[in-house]
DNA sequence: CAAGAAGTGTAGCACTGGCTACAATTTACG
DNA sequence: CGTAAATTGTAGCCAGTGCTACACTTCTTG
């Protein structure tokens, strides 16, 4: 084939390799966080509105079975983020909680974004669920400029 | 606990339960999905650039080991949207072109709605990879009008 | 044209995160 | 109080997607 490698000539439809590259790792190592902060935010939430975590009620609300739950429940008690004692709730640890703040405060941002930019409310919300783990700070930070901008 | 477990009362911070099963079940699949797309938009654009799609330099654009992409593209073929002969390149089906058109499009577009809300252009591409997968039709449309009012 | 380099393909392993089936515990209630 | 229902936890399976190691083909080049 001779040539055509490096990223000199030929086309500009190709980005520079390290970039794609990049990208497409962020994005697979993105899947792997994303359950933690899935189950992190969804703990909290059901922690403050019904004061305690059980492992059937994520499940139907993540649409799971509960051994999967409970599988998971373990990841995030080997990462640190949760405790939980036999036959009793789940709760988050600290680091759990500020976990759970941070992906929630993402997660608004998002929603908030796609409804400023005429995205339909319910289509948001379900969206915003997949797109939350794929947005980097930087990009949050121009989020919530855009939309103070907007508030104006 | 007694209660507390309809939708009906305690507090408005969670969603229904169809709702928000809806929106992870959904980002599930979708990551299922993603791979196939991301192949599929890669090969049609190293054909395009160089016209040829070679397992190796596949491998390089994705940042992974070429023994992977070997392995996914057996699934692109299973799939009916590529094709290769031992030890030539990957070529796309009809709809392997189709699915690569519709991807590169949405993927414009998620980079052009990240750059207009004021996204940093390295990184709008970055994530770009991440958030298309997770865009629905509903989503994109509502881009594409924000992005022609803002062209005005 | 022959040998080494580069590319391609195969095999086998690991980890993740789904699932079902079953066992054990707790809760609800007759 | 004791049994049935619900919840929780465990075990084992499967599919997906990454990896390394090795074998084979093709390409390049002296």
């Amino acid at each position: 084939m001779t040539a055509t490698n490096g990223n000199s000539a030929s086309q500009m439809s190709l980005p520079p390799v390290e970039t794609q590259a990049q990208g497409f790792e962020k994005a697979r190592s993105a899947q792997s966080f994303a359950m933690l902060e899935d189950y992190a935010e969804l703990i909290d939430d059901l922690i403050i509105s019904g004061g305690e975590a059980r492992p059937t009620d994520i499940a139907r609300r993540l649409g799971v079975a509960h051994a999967t739950v409970v599988k998971n429940i373990a990841r995030l008690k080997r990462e640190g983020l949760a405790t939980s004692k036999l036959y009793r709730g789940v709760f988050l640890t600290q680091a759990g909680q500020d976990l759970a703040a941070r992906a929630r405060a993402r997660h608004l941002l998002v929603v908030d974004l796609l409804l400023a930019v005429g995205v339909p409310a319910d289509c948001a919300k379900i969206d915003a669920e997949g797109i939350e783990h794929h947005v980097s700070d930087v990009t949050l930070a121009a989020f919530a400029r855009f939309l103070q901008r907007a508030a104006l």
